[in-house]
DNA sequence: TAAATAGTTAACTATTGTGTTAATTGATTA
DNA sequence: TAATCAATTAACACAATAGTTAACTATTTA
């Protein structure tokens, strides 16, 4: 299940916050390297974990290794868990849902 | 920073389930341990880590303790988090608050 | 091609998390 | 009040996280 590793990676602040910064802009592991107090090496690890949990992106360009968020994974698995444990949530989502089908875009 | 325990509470299927399982009704501490492979005092180790982080409320009821969900503080804590990270998520959340400013109840 | 820059991987250490069984606390009942 | 049932706490073992520095790979540039 891969809402497991996504939840695990949520789990760690510097990850958090990793993902706060790639909210507003890509950024070159570099970029975030240096917005931590932690050594490289470490912020490329938790890289790697939210890559491997699908919350990131990698590109390399050059000598650079570009990061961006991969915001419909993380999106979806926090409104799908919260709709799970949310029954009411989920009462109003069927709530909509019929509405759009009796009366389309409104 | 309370996200934090939260978060941290999320990061294990067996507490995840637990709280799915609570979603729908509450549950003494021995309904819970007796869906789960798990040992009694394991259980009750998740437990408290969910009621540390808020998430879920104990009461005791002669040799009985009844565990509830506490959906407000995950549904919180999960889209203001959502929020955070996905910018168009805010963008519109914004655009809506401007909307029913204007023409109120809409 | 040698040196420098960006980043990751390797090897190691310390801490934390998660499970177990045994002991303990609290409440009910024979 | 002794026995039983529900649940938690204690003590321990083992695995996984998360950080460190050192070594390595890839790319650019002098």
């Amino acid at each position: 299940m891969t809402a497991d590793r996504i939840f695990e990676a949520l789990a760690s602040q510097p990850r958090r916050k990793i993902l706060a910064y790639l909210s507003a802009q890509e950024l070159t592991a570099g970029d975030i390297a240096s917005r931590f107090e932690m050594s490289a090496p470490a912020i490329s690890r938790h890289l790697s974990v939210l890559e491997t949990a699908g919350l990131v992106h990698s590109e390399r360009r050059g000598q650079f290794v570009f990061y961006r968020l991969n915001k419909d994974n993380l999106v979806n698995t926090l409104t799908s868990f919260t709709f799970e444990i949310c029954p009411v949530a989920s009462a109003l989502k069927r709530e909509s849902r019929k509405r759009a089908s009796l009366k389309p875009s409104t």
